[in-house]
DNA sequence: TATTGTTATACTCTATAACTATA
DNA sequence: TATAGTTATAGAGTATAACAATA
């Protein structure tokens, strides 16, 4: 029998469980689970544009604005422009965003241990390959579609 | 090397690509992904409560109370009260509510489909069972936390 | 007393469109 | 022309607390 059909819900399930087991754990830090993944990923590389930053939470451009405006007037993360384009903005953790940082990824320890509590360590290593993969597949539009709404059809094929 | 660390932001990754592709595709159909799991849902077990359903989803009960809101507004769900409990209220499809899921359901074959495109339909299998082990893992606060955190440190064990 | 659901309320995330400034 | 970011705006999901009705 085909598990297709099954895999978006219990996707949801797990991801949905983490999510607010991650917001009441961090509640008293004063951060939610997805400001958390915006401060983690500027903990694992600095200094990154908006968009980039967008692009590897993964998360919308507008989106990110909006939250980082939280997170600045709260001091955890400060901008800078950009040294060679001047349109562009880096963000990157402020000595307290670090520290925070820091101290909610402890806190969550505990979660990630009870999320792979029921798996031996190979089995968490092949759920993360496959979940990459997946990620990976949905990551982009695929090309033809992108293609066929981008381009009306052509009575011939000049050009 | 230990990959729980990962966990956590590649199965945020994989989920947030599913759910902004979702809302794209249901969009010419008047559903958020969201709804669509709630319409699902009920799909799989008519007339829950609204706090089974929202268990099943899962979602927040209140949560589950203003989606249900907005999903009666356009009459593709209705109410009837429980036969046994005066308190509650079940919550099923309407003709309509049926039509709109499967219409949806097939609007997102080609989401399924691309979302397994890089996995091999064994691998399809283990990647379910495995996330279904993470979400179970994560659904209740394991039995030790909520003891603890329920009970302060006691002096002697009577009772 | 505990539970189902409602009401009121608030915040965060998400996303689009029009806009400015720069490449 | 295209891109980075802002502004304004809107809607959806999430969640809590106080409340009424019922078990």
């Amino acid at each position: 029998m085909d598990q297709t059909n099954e895999l978006p819900l219990v996707l949801r399930s797990a991801y949905h469980g983490l999510h607010r087991r991650s917001n009441l754990r961090f509640e008293e830090y004063g951060v939610t689970a997805d400001q958390f993944v915006l401060l983690a990923t500027l903990a694992r590389g600095d200094a990154l544009t908006q968009r980039e930053l967008a692009a590897r939470m993964p998360s919308d451009p507008s989106t990110v604005r909006a939250m980082l405006a939280l997170l600045r007037k709260r001091g955890l993360v400060a901008r800078q422009t950009h040294p060679t384009d001047a349109r562009a903005k880096t963000v990157s953790l402020t000595r307290a965003g670090r520290q925070k940082f820091q101290q909610v990824w402890k806190a969550g320890q505990s979660i990630r241990d009870q999320m792979v509590s029921s798996l031996s360590s190979s089995e968490v290593t092949t759920l993360v390959t496959l979940l990459r993969r997946v990620a990976g597949s949905l990551a982009e539009l695929p090309p033809v579609m992108a293609a066929a709404e981008l381009c009306p059809p052509l009575g011939d094929d000049r050009g």
